[in-house]
DNA sequence: TTTGCCGGGTA
DNA sequence: TACCCGGCAAA
């Protein structure tokens, strides 16, 4: 089964839609067509789960539907034809060219083309808070069969992509129709629409599905060029497996990037797994610079495992030796494993500009991270665990990870202030400081919890005892003493690298 | 000597 | 209230 799965490499991959052409690619190191899976989900607001596969060895392709209701909905894309052109380059194209499976597709969604260089093993989607089926639904079908729900009826394909290359074609399931289902089908199709308009769905839980549309010709390209630009195998997959954990709206670029991409490959089940998502898969991508010099890195979603790599390979890696217990040796995968990561930003501007007199440490670096002031300048722009990324116990602890260490940019302007203005919640988070509340740091003492006593006021002429943490003048020197924080520039007790 | 920051002064 | 700084004490 090992050999006979491929490695995948994929790099190109276009979606058109409704004329606009997307591209986002997807390159694999064709092995042939046979016992190739394919399975692609996708959600939108309109709260449809849609997925397709072709089977291992029929190259069926199948469709399959969560609505909101948590119904599942099957369907084999009737309109579709599936090719594969140009073998040599392992090259497949699928041609959705009506969105809607009851041959009642609707006219927004004609057009919609995806092509799929080729056999990705599992591509998902799954909207957050989504819950998919493990199973994909499949039937067979003529791929010779042009689009249109009528698996029959092929008039809607040109004849060179009916008739691409002999041994590419990959018969599509004829998808059967169950009255009153058309309707959903469209709305799948649909999705298919919004997803290529408006990445953001991806973040949002379903009531955020007003999310702010973006230009068509952000959507996909954007997403996907975001994540990856060159590749070189394995799966891709989709992913918003954060679902359980609610996240601060992000602004546009988060939104857009914080959509997490897992590896997954292979395996029917790939929409059942632990997170009930899916993922897109990539190898080595190439995390576009972001604004604010964000960077993408990969963190690894296992249980009890924060693994963070910079690379898909890297993550792929790890989840395949460490979790699958596979062998290290290479890239080489089976198409059958499982992988689960999330995308993660780190905000290099802010980290440099924080730390710039720190060691750099390179996220992958496997050991103890670098202690970063508790609330200064924020590297991390959660994205799908911004609650514990936020809050922070005291310095010294410092957690295995970015991931838990960094600061969010909230704290950071918070601290930052803290001085200045009505210091109200900025010590609430210091809880367990060793350093006495100085008497007139005044509103500190006042944001402790409720049912703490109140902190005793030292006596007058006391001073509480020096910090061993670096202050703002050695951190950053004299010379940059505008990136002191406040208190430090007025001779106060540091705000930013308390004790 | 350097550093942290209290306490007080000024605008 | 924001900002600045003299000066003390710890490191």
């Amino acid at each position: 089964m090992m050999n006979s799965k491929r490695l995948l490499d994929m790099s190109a991959v276009g979606i058109r839609l409704g004329g606009a052409s997307k591209q986002a690619g997807i390159d694999q190191h064709a092995e042939g067509s046979k016992g190739r899976k394919i399975t692609v989900s996708a959600t939108a607001d309109s709260g449809v789960i849609l997925a397709c596969k072709n089977g291992p060895a029929t190259g069926a392709v199948f469709y399959k539907f969560v609505l909101d209701d948590g119904s599942l909905r099957e369907c084999t894309r009737q309109d579709t034809v599936l090719n594969v052109n140009d073998l040599s380059s392992g090259r497949e194209k699928y041609h959705l060219n009506k969105a809607g499976c009851g041959g009642e597709a609707d006219e927004r969604n004609s057009g919609l083309t995806g092509i799929l260089t080729n056999g990705s093993p599992t591509h998902g989607l799954i909207r957050k808070g989504q819950k998919a089926d493990k199973h994909m639904h499949s039937e067979a079908r003529d791929p010779l069969v042009p689009s249109g729900c009528q698996a029959t009826n092929g008039q809607q394909v040109p004849p060179e992509e009916r008739y691409p290359h002999p041994s590419s074609q990959i018969p599509v399931p004829r998808r059967r129709k169950p009255s009153g289902l058309a309707d959903k089908e469209v709305m799948a199709a649909t999705v298919l629409t919004s997803l290529s308009t408006s990445p953001l769905v991806l973040t949002h839980t379903q009531t955020a599905s007003a999310a702010v549309p973006e230009p068509a010709s952000r959507g996909w390209k954007e997403v996907l060029s975001t994540s990856y630009s060159s590749s070189t195998s394995g799966n891709w997959s989709w992913d918003t497996s954060d679902q359980s954990v609610p996240s601060t709206p992000s602004p546009p670029l988060s939104n857009e990037t914080s959509k997490s991409f897992l590896l997954s490959s292979q395996s029917d089940n790939v929409i059942d797994d632990v997170k009930e998502s899916t993922h897109f898969l990539f190898e080595d991508p190439i995390p576009r610079k972001r604004k604010n010099s964000v960077k993408v890195m990969l963190k690894c979603l296992w249980k009890n495992c924060e693994k963070v790599l910079s690379t898909s390979s890297g993550i792929q890696r790890h989840i395949r030796t460490v979790h699958l217990g596979r062998n290290c040796d290479s890239d080489y995968s089976d198409g059958e494993e499982d992988f689960y990561y999330s995308e993660i930003e780190v905000n290099m501007d802010s980290l440099s500009e924080g730390l710039s007199s720190l060691t750099p440490t390179s996220p992958t670096t496997t050991g103890p991270p670098p202690i970063f002031p508790p609330f200064s300048h924020a590297a991390f722009v959660p994205r799908s665990e911004p609650a514990h990324i936020v809050m922070r116990g005291p310095q010294g602890h410092a957690p295995s990870l970015l991931s838990q260490s960094a600061p969010s940019t909230l704290c950071h302007i918070r601290t930052d202030h803290a001085y200045q203005g009505p210091l109200t919640h900025i010590r609430t988070v210091s809880f367990g400081e060793k350093r006495q509340p100085a008497p007139h740091t005044h509103t500190t003492i006042c944001k402790t919890p409720p049912f703490t006593a109140p902190l005793p006021k030292p006596a007058p002429g006391i001073r509480k005892p020096r910090g061993e943490a670096k202050k703002c003048r050695k951190v950053y020197g004299m010379e940059k003493r505008d990136m002191w924080c406040t208190a430090c520039r007025w001779k106060k007790a540091c705000q930013r690298f308390t004790d």
